[in-house]
DNA sequence: AAAGTTATGTGACTTATGGCACACTTCTCC
DNA sequence: GGAGAAGTGTGCCATAAGTCACATAACTTT
């Protein structure tokens, strides 16, 4: 399969262009470029220009952010199918985060200045972006509710339960990031989960969390 | 000058359509209807479809949700040259707080068919929208972090100040209320207040609060 | 395999905020 | 102008979570 083949179906998977035609996505395809990173390199960091989507062919890309103490926490990981950096590109402002390669990676790149051209002849996609952007909004305001409002249980059980659709019932992370998703000190993710642990509702490693009873714990999620 | 010049004006002063030409704008009016409410009457609740875009001629709306124990919390007022509605419309999905008329007031209406048939035909105008949607992503998790790592003092001070930037020195609003923008206790935002006015950085009333020392309230609101 | 580094487990203490209770004041409306 | 409602001021206590401190366990590096 041709590169820009392989780029049109990415594209297509993402919700953004789902209801594109295929001559739409060849030429949308057509506009991308392609950019390899080794190990550990930096794609951008907060504050660059937001010039330009990428998407993730091969590797892995984490979206981190320098806390003021230098460390740094992940945010979030990019693998491949994974669409990032539009918000950056549709509004033109700069980054909020950092992006840095987890491993070898290979990405797609479209620059800010073709895509918006694309827009411009495509109203269609802009209505369905519009869509989604909304969508986010909608999104946020309840996860900006459900943190202030909702105890702390709640949010881990939540957040547990996201990443056992994302990755099954091994979750590879470790507490300390858990902290950082759901807003909270390590420590106290820790005691959380010692509780549920003696509840036989997970179980403990270094670095990963094992589900062991979903049922509770979207129970707890649901918080009845 | 004719209602329909006077939305045209009301729309002009919107970020989302500053930047139209005089004749699309008179397009764009010309779609608009008229709505008038009397005090207290119901605009839409949640979970109505979202079919309209609204703007305020006259009067004022407010926008609150519901909570469960059936008292209803303000979120936020519409005053003349306010658009509301946005998002519902822009996505297509339900309303997620309920609008009701503080006054007897005036709208306009833009119903979802029309504007989004208007999108169609002028993509730049769409490109916006996007960059407003994004700019309002940004915001919120601004906002999110903010609520979460802020403490109560900060997020207050802010408030006042956002709250001046539209009213001037003095502020109507009860602590109540206050309390629900914050996301705290009526008893802590009162404890607050007391303190400040204990150091004359502002003066309290019933139903009004009246800002003496906007330098210390900002300073409070960097969070230095 | 020893040493160093990172992740986890846990106790003790502190603190901000929430919630209840109740007094007091100011408005509103018959 | 009297009754009731709505808004405000404050004391007291409960509690969720953060912070600090340190022990232990698991991986890495040399």
């Amino acid at each position: 399969m041709s590169k820009q083949a392989e780029f049109a179906v990415i594209l297509k998977m993402n919700a953004m262009f789902a209801d594109l035609g295929a001559d739409e996505l060849q030429r949308l395809s057509n506009l991308c470029h392609t950019q390899h990173l080794s190990n550990g390199e930096v794609l951008f960091q907060k504050g660059d220009a937001g010039d330009a989507l990428f998407g993730v062919r091969r590797g892995q890309v984490r979206i981190e952010t320098g806390a003021s103490d230098g460390s740094r926490l992940t945010l979030n990981f990019m693998g491949p199918g994974d669409l990032f950096g539009e918000v950056a590109v549709l509004d033109g402002q700069s980054r909020t985060a950092d992006a840095t390669a987890g491993e070898v990676s290979e990405l797609f790149v479209l620059r800010r200045e073709d895509f918006l051209a694309f827009l411009e002849r495509e109203p269609k996609v802009g209505i369905k972006i519009i869509s989604l952007l909304c969508q986010r909004i909608r999104w946020q305001s309840e996860r900006m509710e459900e943190s202030m409002l909702q105890p702390l249980p709640v949010r881990l059980a939540r957040r547990l339960c996201a990443l056992a659709a994302d990755f099954g019932s091994e979750v590879h992370i470790s507490q300390e990031q858990l902290g950082v998703f759901v807003g909270a000190a390590r420590e106290s993710v820790n005691r959380q989960l010692q509780a549920w642990r003696k509840e036989a509702i997970l179980d403990l490693q270094r670095g990963r969390i094992l589900l062991r009873n979903m049922t509770k714990l979207t129970a707890i999620a649901r918080n009845e």
